[in-house]
Parts: structure tokens; sequence; C-alpha cells
DNA sequence: TTGAAAGCGCTAACAT
DNA sequence: ATGTTAGCGCTTTCAA
């Protein structure tokens, strides 16, 4: 490989030019700069990326730890993890993955200086790799919100908000009796973030307005959507209203509902909070609370960049929810409304 | 951060003892190596990636190029990821995630030194990439098969074996007429190597065979199932078993067949050829060829490792399918099998 | 068994 | 506007 001297020697010049000339660290005169790139382009020479690191102190790398296990919604994790990696190259930079199960790992990747800065996802209430991550030298970007952000950045979807405004939705139609359909147990009992925030807003506006609420968790398959269902119906039996957050279990929980002889709207209506593209890509379009993975993931970049560049200081961004009626709310059935007043 | 002469001078000896202790490379004194231990631990020394990568020319980094786009079972794609992942740090080494829309990402992380190797997943018979990857200093894995591997590594479930396991399967029962359901049109269009060699197995056993096939691409959603099952029961209205390889697609394959009047597996049989999980975690445990991602993406990474120390020879591995007999295949209904000879 | 020292390829003062 | 050069923190000869 050619090394920068071979470069410069090339095109007649020192080092430091070729290094300002790709740095842009200073100003360089026409010619000399297209000597230096024509050297650049004929000998095909990339920066070697460690020598770089060792000067600079900067990788051109970013550490991003996803949850690649079983539990949590892969369709979502992906849109997360592309948003993050498209947007790194954007600031020139690439990723490292790092799993949640490799505990040390952002230690491990910090402490070595491989990376400039780190991001994490599936945040718990209480999560202990926090005050490791406030330890470290590289800014760190947290993907949800933990009890105490200890001076991190933050990003994720306002999903108290979120659970409001599918709330109040379902409200403004008529609907008195309201359930939630949410994520696995474990992962509620690990206290994630965006699920205990969602519950949390989901609860607090059903009592703000008057409505009779359940919460049901929901193990993200087939059969796990079948039980919620039928423990909301049994819990419920005049429920009219549900809320579903839980991106696997979605289609089987609309088509028990039906199943079960609840008509979706005219019976029950469904507000889903997922993705636009698995809203829209069910069978039946579902009205839904967008998550916007792939923007997190990119304001999460931003978040970071920012930081190794400036001297920011840590910030906290909640994107306000959006909802979109689709084919799946409608009005609460005449009467139903006044019978739990 | 503490640097390694940080760490000599704490032990009372030269910076490289230090180096030899964390490299083991030549044999230190058990009360040296205990000095040094500690003061590595008293400093909480880590070794600086950029510098050990530009001394040694190892960057104790792999890069793996992923597919994160839509068409792609996402499911499948983050076992593999999960694989490579957790088997590169049983080498040591972290992973740097390349996308595939990343058109130079191969050069610019190979050229610039920030990888050991490379694999990459979604190979195509005709894939650009390969001659790219052909041409880098590193050495590459391919999980996939391309017409022209060119010295380079590849492993994958022998897809073309599976085709026919899962054929004979059928015929073994007695069906006659049988369908693939496979990869959407983009997929198959682009040759996508696992898709075409599936196709190939499948249709060269029904040939040796002698039985009557049709094959059916498959969008991977709920209406791409829909049409992919209608289409294959208007073509062949005599079909009695059903190939499915299209994670996405399965339950609502089973689904559609089912509302089309057609008993699974009394009337129709269906074998799956998806990951393990996934066709046990349906409505009905499907009968399956088993696609072992997460084996794939060790030996990804194992036939990595050995091209990264040793000067082994590129090395191609298919591996061979296995079958396991679950709820969706059953003997051929009566006189069906004889209909159409 | 250990130490001294020459790089590895780059960046960024410091000069001019 | 450009050149000179001292590191950055490690590995690995070469010596002892």
């Amino acid at each position: 490989m050619a090394t920068i001297d071979d470069v410069a020697r090339a095109a007649g010049v020192s080092t430091s030019t070729v290094s300002y000339v790709l740095s842009g660290k200073r100003p360089i005169s026409a010619p000399t700069r297209q000597r230096v790139e024509r050297s650049i382009r004929d000998l095909g020479y990339r920066p070697h990326a460690g020598a770089r690191a060792l000067a600079s102190s900067r990788t051109q790398v970013l550490a991003l730890m996803a949850p690649l296990r079983a539990d949590v919604n892969v369709n979502v994790i992906m849109q997360f993890v592309t948003g993050v990696v498209t947007s790194a190259r954007a600031f020139e930079h690439d990723v490292l993955l790092l799993t949640q199960d490799d505990a040390t790992g952002l230690e491990r990747v910090a402490d070595g200086s491989m990376v400039d800065a780190l991001i994490m996802m599936d945040v718990e209430a209480d999560d202990p790799r926090v005050p490791v991550l406030v330890g470290l030298r590289q800014p760190a970007v947290l993907i949800g919100l933990p009890q105490e952000p200890a001076g991190l950045s933050c990003v994720d979807l306002d999903f108290e908000a979120a659970g409001r405004v599918a709330v109040r939705h379902l409200a403004e139609l008529g609907h008195r009796d309201v359930a939630l359909i949410g994520s696995p147990r474990a992962v509620l009992e690990r206290h994630t973030s965006y699920a205990d925030r969602m519950l949390r807003g989901f609860t607090l506006e059903a009592v703000a307005l008057g409505l009779t609420s359940t919460v049901q968790s929901c193990e993200s398959s087939h059969s796990g959507a079948v039980e919620a269902v039928d423990a909301v119906l049994a819990r419920m039996p005049g429920v009219t209203g549900v809320v579903v957050h839980n991106e696997v279990a979605l289609p089987a929980v609309v088509a028990t509902l039906r199943e079960r002889g609840r008509r979706v709207p005219e019976d029950v209506s469904v507000v889903a909070v997922c993705p636009h593209d698995v809203a829209v890509g069910q069978p039946t379009p579902l009205t839904a609370v967008d998550i916007p993975a792939h923007t997190i993931g990119r304001v999460a970049v931003e978040m970071a960049m920012a930081r190794v560049e400036g001297e920011q200081p840590a910030e906290t961004r909640l994107l306000a929810p959006v909802l979109t009626a689709r084919g799946t709310t409608a009005p609460a059935p005449a009467g139903q409304g006044q019978l739990n007043p």
C-alpha cells in the first residue's frame, strides 16, 4: 500500500501538504492541490486508519450496541441500525457493532480507543451500563431514556406522549373501555425504557380522561397474541378500544379479535404503535402512532457527532408522536360509551 | 489513558516486556509476569487499538457487509449477524458493519487497513463485488456461492440439496404435483445465490423423480403470500405439496391455503425452508429444512480467521440440509397421486 | 530471560 | 503557501 510519503514524493511536495490537502485544515494553492490529488488517485492511496487514529485521536468509528436477541422486535431494531449506519457515513464514520450480551464491549472499544463515540439501544430504567458509559472518555448517546441520564445524551420517540395520543384518539371516538396490549413480560420486567413510558402515558391519559383501562403484556408470537387478546376479553368484555405496542403480535392480535367475533373497527378499534411500514403493510392498514426508527437512529448519530466535535452539553430529545388514522379505528359502537360512565 | 510505557515504569521493566506479557510471544518469568499484570490492572491499561494496528498490521476487526434492506428477511439476516459477531469475539475480533448500499465500503475499510478480513452476505450469482474482494489484501469470505468464486472462500447451506431434500420428502409421501413458493421477484431477478440454488435443486429433483412442478415468486408480505398461493392454485389446481422458501410469507401462505379450502396437511403438505425457531414458532409447527444461520455465520468467521492466521487456500463449505418432519406434511390424498402419472 | 531502539504512517505544531 | 519534524503508542528485531 502506498503511504502518504509516497504521495508526497510523487507530487513533489512535503507530507504535511498532502495531509492538509486531505484534511482541508489549511489553504493549499490550486496547482499544488491538483498535483497532490492526481498522485493520490494514481497511487490509489488511502490513509492508514490506525496511523491516523494514533496521530489524531480520531478513529472515524462509532460503536453501536444493539439488542440482537429474540424477544425484542428484530424489524424495528434493524431500522434503528440502518438509520445509524447510514447517517454515520454522512459524517465519514463507520459503525462497530456490539451486542447486548457482550457486557464489557463498551469499555473494551472505548478504552482501547477504537471509537469516537458510542450509541446504545434498548436502555432500561435502571440500566447498569449507564454508569459505565458515564465513566468513558468518549461521548455516548442513549436511544431510550433511563431514570437517571447522568449527563448522557438521550433520544427516543416520546413514548409517554405516544401512549397519551393513542388513548386520546380512542376517547375522541367515544371509547370508554380501553386496553393496552404491550411488550413481552420479560421486556416489561426489566423496565425497558420504551415499554415503561408507553405504559405510563397510556394509563395516565386514561385516568385523566376518565376511561376504564387495563394493561396486558404480550409475548411476541402468534400464540402470545391469542393469549393476550383472550386475557383482555376475559377481564374487560366490554372493551372497544385496543392499543397494541408489539409489532410481531400485531397481525395476530387483529386476527384473533375477529376470530372472537369482534369486528375491527366496527366493534373494536385498534391503534398500533409501530413503524410506518409495518402499519401500512398489514392486511388491513392500521391506525397507528409511528415509531420513526430511522429518524431516531439518525438523530442519535447527529447528537453523538456534535459532542465529538464541539463541547456541547448533553441533551435529551424526545420526538413528538404522530398518529395517523387508517382503517382500524372508528366511533365506539352506539350505546357502549354510556355503559361505563 | 495509561500507555504501555506507564505500565513498564510501574512494573520496573521495559516496554517490550510488557508487550510480550500481553502477546505471549516470548517466555516471561513468573515474577516479572505477575508484576506486569498487577501494574496493568492497577493502571487500568488497555492497548491503543490504532497504535497496535500500526505496529502489527492487525486490527482485530472484521468487516461484515449485510443486506439491511426490506426485501430480504430481516430475521434470518439478524441470525447471521449475531452468529458472526458472537464468534468474532471468540477470536478477539470486533465487527464493523457495512450495508449493502454502501458500494465502496469494502474497499474503503480494506484499503484503509481498518479490518483483518471481510465477510459478505447476500451474494449474487454474478456479483460485482466479488472481483472487488478478490483485489483486496485481506481475505474475504462469502456467505453464498457466486458463479465464479475466483479464489474466495464460500460458506452456505447447500440450498440445492435443500431443494432436493424437500421435494424428495414430498415424493416419498406420494405427492406428484408440487410447487415452490420462493423469494420475491426482485431477489430472483438479481440471481441471489441462495434463491437460484434453491430453485435449481427443487426443479431438478422434481424432474428426476418424475413429478409435475411449478415455481412461483412471492413478495414478502401478507398480500404477496395470498397472491402467490392463488397463482399456484390457478396454475396447478391439483397441487398437494408446497415448498415455501420465504420466512415472512410463511404464516400467510399456510393461512391462505386453508382459506382456499385446502386443509394442511390433509389436502396439501407444506415444507418450509427457514430457521428452526421460525418453523416451530408458527401456529402449526412446520415440517422444515433448517437454515442454520447462526452456524453459517460462525463458520464464516472461522474460515476468515484461518486465512488471516495461516496461508490456507480458499475453500467452499456447503452445509448439508436437515429436514425435520413436523405437523405440516402427510401422505398425499388417496388417488391424487395417480391422476397425474 | 530481558532491554534498547527502530520503525509503523500519520497529524499538527513550529518554521519559513 | 509550504516544509520540517517531533511525537502518537505500540511491536519486533537486534543485542545482551
